[in-house]
DNA sequence: ATGGTTGGTGTCCAA
C-alpha cells in the first residue's frame, strides 16, 4: 500500500500533472491540497476513470483539500470537529481499516501576525482532533502540508530558517512535537536520517535549480503502524515538469 | 533582509 501527500496548487492547472503522476507512481491513497477548486468543479469523473474515487472540500480561490483512493472513503470527516473555520484545510475518511487525516496546515505568513496566531490555534485544535482519532482509529496516517519543517536537517540554510521564522519557528515545532507524543512518527525519518532532502522549493530566484527547499510535506504514522512501514521518500520529478506545482509529492509504503 | 514567481475568475492577496 503506498500512501502519498501532495500540495498541487490549483488542481485546475495541475491536474495534467496528476493524472501524468498516478499513472507513473500508481499510488493507493492520495490526499491532495491546495486545490483551489469549489467542490462542482472538483473532476471527480475524469479521476474515476482513472481508477480513483475521491472525497474533497474546497472553496473558491484559496485552499481546499481532497482524498483520491482505488477502494472506498468511508465516514468522511471535513474540516476539524468542533473547531469553527471558513478556510478549507482538513479531510478525513478510512479506507480499508487504515485511518486517514489530510491537511493543509495554515502557512502563517510570519511570526507574530494575526495569520501566525491562527496557525497555532489551528494546530492546537489538530492536536485534540487527533488524540480522540487516535483512541478510536490506532491505525492512522495523518499526511500533509504541514508548513512546518521539523528540524535543521529539513532546511537548505538553517541560518535564515531558524527559531525565529516561520515554517521554523520554536512555537511551530513545538506544536508538530505535541502531535508526535500522540504516538504518530514522522514516516520519512523512521527510514532517512540525512539532511538537505525537501518537498518544496520557492519558485523565486530558481529555488528549486538551486536546491534552495524544505522539507514541509509530511506522513506521520502511528504507534501500531510504525512496524509496518517499510520506506518513505519525496519524488521529485514532478517539480521538474513544465508549469509544476511548488511543492512535490511526499509518499509512504506501508506493509498492509 | 529583500526581492522575486506563481495562481487566482484576480488587477491585490496568499504562498
Amino acid at each position: 500500500m503506498r500512501i502519498a501527500s501532495w500540495n498541487v496548487n490549483s488542481l485546475n492547472v495541475r491536474l495534467p500533472h496528476l493524472h501524468q503522476w498516478l499513472a507513473d507512481a500508481t499510488p493507493d491513497i492520495v490526499g491532495l491540497q491546495e486545490t483551489k477548486l469549489e467542490d462542482p468543479r472538483f473532476p471527480d469523473t475524469a479521476l474515476l476513470e482513472r481508477g480513483y474515487r475521491s472525497v474533497f472540500s474546497g472553496q473558491k480561490t484559496y485552499n481546499g483539500v481532497a482524498l483520491l483512493s482505488r477502494e472506498p472513503a468511508l465516514d468522511v470527516q471535513m474540516g476539524i470537529p468542533g473547531f469553527e473555520d471558513e478556510q478549507k484545510r482538513a479531510i478525513a475518511a478510512t479506507v480499508g481499516d487504515l485511518r486517514i487525516v489530510n491537511l493543509y496546515v495554515v502557512n502563517g505568513q510570519d511570526v507574530g501576525t494575526d495569520k501566525y496566531a491562527y496557525k497555532l490555534r489551528w494546530l492546537a485544535a489538530v492536536h485534540d482532533w487527533l488524540a480522540a482519532e487516535i483512541q478510536a482509529h490506532p491505525r492512522l496516517v495523518v499526511m500533509g502540508d504541514f508548513n512546518i519543517a521539523p528540524d535543521a536537517r529539513d532546511v537548505h540554510d538553517p541560518e535564515v530558517w531558524n527559531e525565529d521564522h516561520i515554517l521554523t519557528s520554536t512555537a511551530e515545532r513545538d506544536a508538530l512535537r505535541r502531535l508526535y507524543a500522540l504516538g504518530l512518527h514522522d514516516a520519512y525519518r523512521l527510514h532517512h536520517e540525512a539532511g538537505g532532502v525537501f518537498s518544496w522549493w520557492d519558485y523565486r530566484q530558481a529555488g528549486f535549480r538551486r536546491d534552495r527547499g524544505l522539507r514541509i510535506d509530511l506522513t506521520l504514522v502511528s504507534d501500531a503502524l510504525k512496524p509496518k512501514c517499510r520506506d518513505a521518500g519525496i519524488d521529485r520529478e514532478p517539480r521538474t515538469w513544465e508549469r509544476p506545482s511548488d511543492h512535490a509529492p511526499a509518499w509512504v509504503a506501508l506493509d498492509v
